[in-house]
DNA sequence: AAAACTAACTAACACTTGTTAGTTTTCCAA
DNA sequence: TTGGAAAACTAACAAGTGTTAGTTAGTTTT
């Protein structure tokens, strides 16, 4: 591991527990044992640490839902996927994760409009799923906005749960996430 | 409406928009026209704006859920109560559940911890229904702590992107959410 | 009229912030 | 063994932080 990843490892888990802004510069430098200044031989600025992790995020989940949106499947098993896939980059790095569901607010006003537009892109290929499914036939006419919304919420809030020494792992979570989104708590 | 309540709706707004951090006495001072010392003749300090919000909307949820549970009715009425409690408290001031949803952290650690335990049984009151659900045989299977979580995700995201002038108001949200959380998104 | 209270002000304190400049140490390849 | 880059250091900067002290003008109460 270089110095830089072992840096930018120590800030996002500083990050995580105190937030963005409330994580100073010699917070992180003190965590890796150096001076302040130091860190400017390995990162460009602060803002880097966040720029990086928020893009290198947005970046995993739309490569995993542009495959399955390649792939010819009905709405159910695309929705499905692409749960899986969301869980599976969500939990890969917890602290990135809280960076970027909750920290993207304060990249700088150029940044942030990047992040959001493709934040609300990925969105849409969540929504055009379920627009598929009631195409299809298959899904309940609701608004698929509203759907959507709800059903990331549920996705991005298993950061704030999972624990890698939990007993659900990414899978099984992915597995009940989908059964409780396509036919909730309730028997019939 | 009193100065201090001027200063405190004030001062949500602009925590809303740039985070409780970021938000500094003096932004708040100069959004009210006076100097940043002459708040502290109307508020005790900075945090006393997160506390007042966040154990302010903790005790409106919370008399809220007694209620639900005060009535006896079967799991599923109790958690359409439930969750229409939730979300108009929720979408009452978008402001201060914002600072509720995303800013207790940054309450001193006696206060967090307070803050927690009080979030942790008003979740509990939540798992209860589902768990009582099941006992009643109408509900599935699930993982209560699980599925209350989702549920609470889904509920609390609709701060993020609820308009008191768009379409949907507070009660038909809570009834579609209702909706959604018991039969999902599937025919069946 | 005197006393007390309210709510604003100016000025300042002590500290923290991200970052830069300039310098010294460390370490590896030739 | 030496030259040079990489990576650490010290010192400082300009700006911003929450908060306190002391004061003043205006209003209310005694």
């Amino acid at each position: 591991m270089t110095r830089r990843q072992e840096i930018m490892g120590t800030a996002l888990g500083l990050m995580r527990n105190k937030g963005y802004l409330n994580t100073s510069m010699r917070d992180i430098a003190s965590a890796v044992n150096m001076e302040a200044a130091s860190l400017y031989n390995h990162i460009k600025n602060k803002e880097e640490i966040l720029t990086n992790t928020c893009f290198g995020l947005a970046e995993a989940l739309e490569l995993g839902i542009k495959d399955v949106n390649d792939i010819y499947f009905n709405a159910a098993e695309k929705l499905k996927m692409a749960i899986h896939n969301h869980i599976t980059v969500i939990t890969q790095d917890l602290n990135a994760s809280h960076l970027f569901i909750h920290e993207w607010r304060h990249l700088s006003e150029a940044m942030r409009n990047q992040f959001i537009s493709r934040r609300d892109s990925y969105e849409k290929e969540f929504r055009d799923i379920v627009i598929l499914g009631f195409e299809e036939g298959e899904f309940k006419d609701v608004d698929p906005k509203f759907a959507t919304l709800t059903i990331l919420a549920s996705l991005n809030w298993v950061s704030e749960w999972y624990r890698p020494q939990g007993e659900m792992q990414p899978k099984e979570i992915a597995e009940k996430l989908t059964q409780f989104i396509l036919s909730g708590l309730q028997k019939n």
